[in-house]
DNA sequence: CGCTCGCTTGATCTCCTTCAAGGACAGTGG
DNA sequence: CCACTGTCCTTGAAGGAGATCAAGCGAGCG
């Protein structure tokens, strides 16, 4: 079993060279395990946490709620990633963060990475290039449900979702575990859940991809990729088998 | 004349406590100042940037050209305001930042920054946050741009516009500049040119606002907040006159 | 003076929404 | 073991916000 600290670690080293003390001193941070029930938040618009999340197994998203009630999802992620590091240097949560399916989270105090941060500068630099990279991120959902039309747009997201999990090798022949409704898919294009629904047979008949049961398959990575005109370097990862493209 | 150091200073101060001792660190830094034509870029797609920019004067916007030409603004720059923070820890630039009208800079190398980053833990605080406050950004421009119809987005950029200008001290008798064709409104909002007029007209007919040559009025500032349900606080402003909602 | 750029207007089209309802499936309780 | 209920997926029909296409207009400028 992997300890919270090194899966934090891991996934800081997706992003860059984390030299091996560096690697070791996070790896070695003391966190509290949590399970969290489905459709549950873990923080809240308003809230001032003092400690980091890591996504150990599950799904997690972040999200506002408009003022007509509706809903936006600004991103998902998946078990490994580490989605509040912004709330190490931000005053207060504009948004929510919440589990999708029973999740189980890690949770690090702000104070221990704080340490990390004053002594170990390697680290340091790939803890602060991860929020910047989440920036980068949601630039492309910006462009993404600006621009795209909707068939576009949600194999975009499948694109994504299936290279990030790729990323953390989360991948295996091709299956991802994606266990997310077409209502999360709808709040995360800005589409309705009935054009979404329709979106997503077109996307089916065309052979590229399955998704069912909360299970994304690719059939055809590279039409998939055609039709989504889908380009990695946003994710800003450092090597993955699906991210050559630069 | 304010130095180019001492405007990132301030501007750094906006966003939190920047002890004396620091802000005089960051306020020391040597600059380079260059005048940039309109519709220039200064950093491209697949830039490696060794210094980061200072808006002086003008306005800047940040890009990207989609696979069909399509450009989709991410956000624009005020005077002050430092657009090009993330290049320090992001390897390359997956996006353009340019001028829009004629626009002065300032240069800071990256390894004058990095030395601050290493040496005053409290201006490091508030570069970073400063980033994270972009994020929080993006994150409201997708929501906007994903969820509201076209009159509510574009009061709603009015607002956001509006209330950055006031908090870099650029409001005067609720008139700040604001040099943008329609166009570049319809590529922030992913509208188009055709839309953003009609759109324009109709928000000009409720009184609220007046938009003319590169001006922007604000009469009626309840009226228009109202119009967008615009709620500053995702702009994580420490204090100004318009920010108070919280 | 002619030219370009930005703004404006009209007519038509289409992608997506809205409203409404039916169906598959799993979990729960009798 | 089977009705009961909720959740999610699916389908149909109609309506609307915004796109597209096309053209005219005004102002600054070489």
């Amino acid at each position: 079993m992997i300890s919270v600290g090194e899966t934090l670690a891991r996934h800081l080293a997706s992003f860059g060279e984390l030299p091996r003390a560096d690697f070791e001193a996070v790896a070695a941070l003391r966190a509290e395990v949590r399970d969290v029930p489905r459709q549950t938040d873990v923080l809240r618009n308003g809230d001032h946490p003092n400690h980091v999340v890591v996504v150990l197994s599950g799904l997690m998203h972040r999200y506002t709620i408009g003022p007509e009630g509706k809903r936006q999802i600004h991103s998902f992620y998946l078990p490994n990633e580490a989605p509040s590091l912004e709330t190490l240097y931000i005053d207060y949560m504009d948004n929510n963060l919440g589990a999708v399916v029973p999740t189980r989270i890690g949770l690090i105090s702000h104070d221990q990475i704080y340490r990390i941060i004053d002594e170990r500068p390697e680290a340091r630099k790939l803890l602060w290039r991860q929020t910047l990279v989440q920036a980068a991120v949601f630039r492309q959902w910006l462009v993404r449900n600006s621009n795209l039309p909707a068939h576009m747009a949600l194999a975009h997201l499948f694109c994504e979702m299936y290279v990030r999990a790729d990323a953390v090798d989360l991948v295996e022949n091709g299956v991802c575990s994606l266990p997310l409704t077409q209502e999360y898919f709808a709040d995360a294009l800005g589409l309705t859940a009935v054009h979404t629904n329709r979106t997503l047979q077109a996307l089916r008949e065309t052979g590229a991809i399955e998704w069912r049961s909360g299970q994304l398959t690719v059939h055809d990575w590279p039409k998939l990729r055609e039709i989504a005109r889908f380009d990695p370097n946003y994710l800003h990862l450092r090597s993955t088998r699906l991210a050559r493209s630069r």
